[in-house]
DNA sequence: CATGCGTGGTT
DNA sequence: TAACCAAGCAT
């Protein structure tokens, strides 16, 4: 017979090696009374959904920079927060992020209980129990992938994902202390990013590791088990990139639902099996030569550029010229950008 | 419950 | 280098 895993085991560990993050208070500091800021752990963790804590660290701090409260995001204007945003991904978390600020500010504050949390817009099972532990400390269970795995190890749980989530959440829910719920659900998640691990964990320094079943059976490796994904098809398109004497470009905002919704691009016809033209004016077209790749979610892209100086009194079917922020600009558009620029020396 | 939705680091 | 995968949510 083994011993379940304890909590407070992870505690200690935790308050020896708890990771330097910029919306984090420090376990210690936590104990000598220092309060969590409810909007900057709102905002950290719609920032960390899906996304690595490298990718987040600066974007955090520029926003919490531009706007030091919530009502001060609620005043800003759309398209300014999700020019920041670019170049993070799931665009639809910036348009929520928006709803839910100016939600609270007319609420008058963050709800301070999970089931408020979750009603709000971008918020959902794993946000609405992070921002309970962490900011409230309450005792709520945090399941992430980070959650999931560690879970999936310590109980060697061998039924595939997505099937094992409802196991998975209850051997976490079994394991949430009442005592400091909050650093503990931050312990959980630090310690599946920085010693359970997906491809090699690091067992030989875990604080759980005596009581871990998967690496017992020589198996931690090896999970959790997946249900295999299916492959990504390959799209094509054309982007035209036009640019007039006065330095503007030619774009246009994508609709706010689907892909890059709500997000700077450049004109052409939507992307499938095949390219199709749809250049958005007359123009003498140029190919630079150079393609496109990149990668989203569900599909590789493979993108034709048409690059032209276009003049003032030329007139586009689509879209407007506008002078432009490449930061602005969703990756895929800015990597589109750097080929035309490269080649439509001024 | 399955699918759509970004990007960059790691292996 | 191609695949994997990350502090998920909305529909």
């Amino acid at each position: 017979m083994c011993d379940a895993p304890k909590p407070a085991d992870l505690l200690a560990w935790y308050d020896r090696h708890a990771r330097d993050l910029p919306w984090r208070v420090a376990p210690a500091d936590r104990v000598a009374g220092v309060v969590p800021d409810p909007y900057a752990v709102w905002l950290s963790e719609i920032m960390l959904q899906q996304t690595t804590v490298a990718a987040v660290r600066d974007y955090f701090t520029r926003f919490l920079t531009l706007w030091p409260t919530v009502e001060a995001l609620a005043a800003a204007e759309d398209d300014r927060v999700m020019g920041e945003w670019a170049g993070l991904g799931y665009y639809a978390r910036a348009r929520n992020l928006l709803k839910c600020a100016r939600a609270v500010t007319q609420m008058g504050g963050f709800p301070t209980t999970r089931a408020g949390l979750e009603e709000l817009p971008g918020i959902g099972p794993y946000t609405s129990a992070a921002i309970a532990a962490i900011a409230y400390d309450l005792p709520e269970t945090v399941v992430d992938g980070n959650v999931e795995r560690v879970m999936a190890r310590v109980f060697q749980i061998e039924t595939p994902l997505p099937e094992a989530k409802p196991e998975m959440k209850a051997r976490a829910a079994s394991l949430t202390p009442d005592a400091r719920p909050g650093d503990y659900a931050q312990a959980v998640m630090d310690l599946g990013a920085t010693i359970c691990t997906p491809k090699s964990p690091a067992c030989g320094i875990c604080p759980w590791n005596g009581q871990c079943r998967a690496r017992r059976a020589g198996v931690q490796a090896t999970l959790p088990a997946r249900k295999p994904k299916t492959p990504k098809p390959t799209r094509y398109g054309i982007a035209y990139l036009a640019r007039r004497p006065d330095g503007s470009w030619l774009v246009e905002r994508r609709p706010d639902k689907g892909l890059l919704g709500g997000m700077l691009g450049w004109p052409g016809a939507e992307w499938g099996d095949l390219a199709a033209e749809a250049a958005p004016m007359p123009a003498d077209w140029a190919d630079p030569g150079v393609e496109v790749r990149h990668t989203f979610t569900h599909f590789h892209l493979r993108l034709a550029l048409r690059v032209a100086e276009v003049p003032d009194s030329a007139q586009p079917r689509v879209g407007t010229f506008q002078k432009i922020r490449p930061s602005d600009l969703p990756t895929v558009m800015r990597k589109a950008f750097d080929v035309a620029k490269a080649a439509m020396p001024d």
